[in-house]
Formats: C-alpha cells, structure tokens, sequence
DNA sequence: CTAATGTATATTTAAAAAATATACTCACTG
DNA sequence: CAGTGAGTATATTTTTTAAATATACATTAG
C-alpha cells in the first residue's frame, strides 16, 4: 500500500464512482480502476463490493475510508501549520532574559501578540553567561541581556541604554536631603551588589568607577537576585547600584533612588542570536519590532 | 508537498544525515538531497539548518517531524488493522438475530470468541420479516431466522430443526397427569400464539395444524413477544405452542411443557446472508462455524 | 434489444523519480 | 597547512512508474 494509491481509494469513496473520482484526480478512468485493484490486492481485502455499476463500501473499506479521511486531514493541517511556521505566523518562540530587562521583554510580548496573535512564547530567565549557553545549545533562539559580555560569536542589537541609579533605605537618604548621589558619598557606605555568577558582567563595571577615582567600594554583599539586595536594602543593611529598570519589577516601599551625580556608569541591554545560524520567522519579527 | 517527500524527511530527520537515510530507503543520496530541498522549497521553510556536514532540524522542521511520525504511525496501525479485517482475524460482525434463536447466537459467539477474540460483535434484534430487510439495506451481515420464511434472495444454512411444544400452567396439567398433549387436547383451551408483525410466519404454520383434523383453535391472545406470552401462560390465561428453544432465556417456574402427542409442527432455524455480495472474512467463518 | 453509462484489460506514451558522474565544503590529521 | 575523508549539492542520463489511449466487457434504463 502507497499513499498514492490511499488518495485515490479516498476519492473515490467519496465520489462513490472510479469515473467521477477519475476526473476530480485529473486524470483517465483506467488507471484509476487499476490502481484500486492494486490497493485491494496488496492489503487482501475486497474494499468495494461491486456489482455491475454500483459500487459499495465493504466492511473493511468503511474502516479504511474512516481511517483515510483522518490521515489526509492530519496531513492536510500539517502542511498549513509548517508553512505557517515558516511565514512566522504560527508556531512558538523561545526567548531567555536576565531578570534585570524583564520590563523590555513583557512589553515587547504584549505589542507582539496584538500582530501574531498565533504565536506561543517559551520564556526562560538566567543570567547572561547562562543564556549564551542556552543559546549555543539552540534551547532558545533570542536572548536579552545585559553588557558587558563577551558577545563576538552573536549578532546582536542594542535595546536599551540606561544609567545606573544607587538605591539607599529611605531613612538614610532623609539625612542628606539631596537629590542625587555621589560616588565618594557610597563609599562610606556598605554596599550591595549584583554579581553574575558567571563571565565577566556589570559587577566589575562599578568596581571601575570607584578605582578611577583612588576609591574602593566597601563590598559587604554580593548577589545574583535583583529582589534579595533591593529586600536588604529596605531592610537598612546598605545600598546598591543597579540599572534603573531592574526596579520596575520591585514593590519599592521603603526605598529611595537617586541618580549618581559625578559618574554614569550605563548598561546597555540586546537582544542577541546566533550568527550565521537559521533564525525562525517569527524570531527575525520579533526582533525587528525592536527596531523600529 | 507529497508525502513520498514527507517519507524522506522523515528518515532524513530520523538518521540525522542524509547519506545514511538514502541508505536506509535503497537509493542514491542525490535524489534524496533533491527531495528535501523540493520539500523545503515547497513549504516554504527551511527544515534543517546545515552547517558543513551538520544537520540540525529547525523549529519548523521539529514540529514536521513530529507531525510525521503520528502520520505514518497512524498509516502503518492503519494497513495491519484493514488486512486483520481483511483475513477476518479483526474487525466487528453485525448479526441480527430473532428472539427465539437467541440462545443458538449465544453459543456460537462464545465459541467464536475463544477462536477470533478480536473480532466485535454488533447485535440486533428483531422479526424474521425486520431482519430481511436490514440484511437488503447491509445494517447485517446475517440473520438468524426462523421458517417459514420467504427465503429465496438469501443464501442460508439450517442451523437447528426442533419441535414445537405445548406450554400449559402447572396447574392446569396437574389435572392431566400425562406426559405429552394431543392437538385435540388443546383445541379446548384458551390458546396464546407468537404472532410475527410482518410477514408470514409461524402462526400460519401452527393454525394449519388444527385444519388438518378440521380444528379450530380457541386463538385469545396474539403476541409477537415471546415473554409477555409466557407471562400470561404464567397467570392461567391460558395455553401456548411455541419452539422448544424459545423456553430457554425464559425462567419458567409455575409451566408446564409437554410435547405434542399427535402432531409435529416443526420450526426451522437458519442463518441467512444475501447471496452474491460481499460477505466479510469475519463473517465466513461464522457460518463455518454452524456447519461443523 | 439497443443505447448509455460505467468498469476492466492491454498496450503505448509520458512523466517523474532515481542513478551516475562529478563538483563542492568542511573537518580532521599527519 | 595541504591532503584525505565524509558528507552534501548540481547536472545529466537512465530507469521506473504512472497515466493516457484504444477497446472490450458489463449492467441498467428506455
């Protein structure tokens, strides 16, 4: 039994006729005839009972005409939904974000669906380094983090570039009445800091600020969550230096940003993807819709 | 898209390589790269991402693999379920079956059953006159009947030859005390009778039974139901003559049954099926199953 | 009994798939 | 760092397979 050959049984038992079924197929009646006893001669089994002109479903070809009709379905959708796939317009995206652009990430999601309503996310988060590997493993296929990174084997395009603001438990900042903050003022103070768990990241980026200046920041803590040094912050254990946007995920009661006064250490954030690799349709509009 | 190229994808994608799924399909690799291409041409979309000798299925060619392996699962289970129907190892047996012959089909499909346990059984039930006509319109595949019955379309095996019975309440036969009845005997009596809805059937059979000895029976009740007759048997109504097979899914606690002293009406039971048609292996072997 | 309609068979023709020959590409190795 | 090997791609020829043509056969309706 070939496919062929099932196509053809399938029309004409819809069409209840081998002439009929032959012009649908475009093609003569003969072959079509031949093709039928080919199919009934292979699988064993009388799928038509004929007698004279009428031709009528046995008991086994009702099953294989049943069983037909969901094959041709189940092949028919297929070729809609991979083509569909392809134009961008169905299928899923995976995508990994470090925490910290999360805000980026949600509100590019919304803008998106409202165009490709189709499209389903695989969302994963981690920190840059781990994203680079998950990229390279092809778990995802986009991913937005924060420089500085090691980022030659990735095409990339810039998102976001932002400073860095320092965060101070409010009753502290109270003391100062200011409206922002120097780098020699935290110096004093202990500080907080983000610290990638793996590469090279934004952590030695703030060392450099204070060591251009002769300072040395006193590091009493270092974390890879946003939401543990912003919790110890409200808690008065110190203060932190963090992009601006790593706050908008963060219910800030008793905290107090400042912008920093004689420095502006900036992060820049990307969207990036492999080189040189296949990039889905829907990934290339997704990072298109950054773009524009 | 064709699904001889959807065959090809499939085993590319399952071996990983080209070359070696050529192999396993007997061909040459040229055509088979040519297919895929064709293939990816036709869709629209890329399905592997190549790098040097390095495939890797894309997200759309994930998701067609995935389709064709439901596909062909489905056509593969499909070819051995139409050839098991084909050699009648599968696949269901539609019998009709009057109420009286009921305890004939029972046997027989238990004995069938430790043969083909594959094989479904779809039974109804119904007058002999009824299950003609589902025979014609092929809701059956056969019928067991009871004669007379205007057999000449069908082909048939005779399946059973018993003798009809009288049926008296125990009371009533006490006052008897013998072991069998005359027809004269019941001519006397208030007497019940099978009555089929349709057709000609065994009533006739029995009325001529009187007229042979210039009787006219005392007929109180007609019925096309074997029970309700038995039933009111059971209340003293009055007498029935019935074929001896039909007491047996009857729970007969206050009847008595004596065989006819003077006469033997005699009922026939056989199993039909319309000749010159398709009958299904299943079924063949059914009948095969009575002539033994 | 004949015309019309549909199916089956045999043979020829055309289309399509596969083979052959060969070029190209990358990765590994000495 | 050229050479080799394993794999893929392209162009052309050959083979296979499917379809068309011609025609015979079968059944039903008028």
């Amino acid at each position: 039994m070939n496919v062929r050959q099932l196509h053809y049984f399938y029309t004409i038992a819809n069409e209840g006729q081998i002439t009929r079924a032959a012009k649908k197929l475009h093609m003569a009646q003969p072959p079509l005839s031949q093709a039928l006893k080919a199919l009934e001669n292979d699988l064993g089994v009388l799928l038509f009972d004929r007698h004279g002109r009428k031709m009528e479903l046995t008991k086994a070809g009702k099953v294989l005409f049943e069983r037909a009709t969901h094959i041709f379905q189940t092949i028919d959708d297929t070729k809609t939904e991979v083509k569909e796939i392809g134009h961008g317009v169905s299928g899923s995206l995976s995508i990994g974000c470090v925490k910290s652009c999360f805000s980026y990430l949600i509100r590019n999601i919304r803008l998106f669906r409202t165009v490709y309503p189709k499209i389903t996310f695989k969302l994963t988060e981690g920190d840059s380094f781990q994203l680079t590997e998950q990229l390279k493993k092809r778990d995802i296929e986009l991913a937005i983090v924060r420089l500085p990174l090691e980022i030659d084997d990735y095409a990339s395009y810039k998102i976001a570039t932002e400073k860095y603001v320092a965060v101070l438990p409010e009753k502290w900042a109270k003391k100062w009445h200011k409206t922002a903050i120097s780098i020699e003022e935290l110096t004093n103070m202990p500080l907080l800091l983000l610290h990638r768990m793996s590469g090279r990241g934004q952590y030695e980026v703030i060392i450099e600020a204070f060591q251009k200046r002769g300072l040395k920041p006193n590091i009493i803590c270092e974390s890879p969550n946003v939401d543990m040094i912003l919790g110890l912050v409200n808690e008065e254990i110190g203060v932190t230096i963090i992009p601006q946007s790593s706050l908008l995920t963060f219910h800030h009661s008793g905290l107090k940003i400042l912008p920093l006064l004689d420095a502006t250490i900036e992060s820049e954030s990307m969207i990036i993807w492999l080189e040189d690799r296949y990039l889905s349709k829907s990934a290339i509009q997704f990072i298109e819709m950054f773009e524009t």
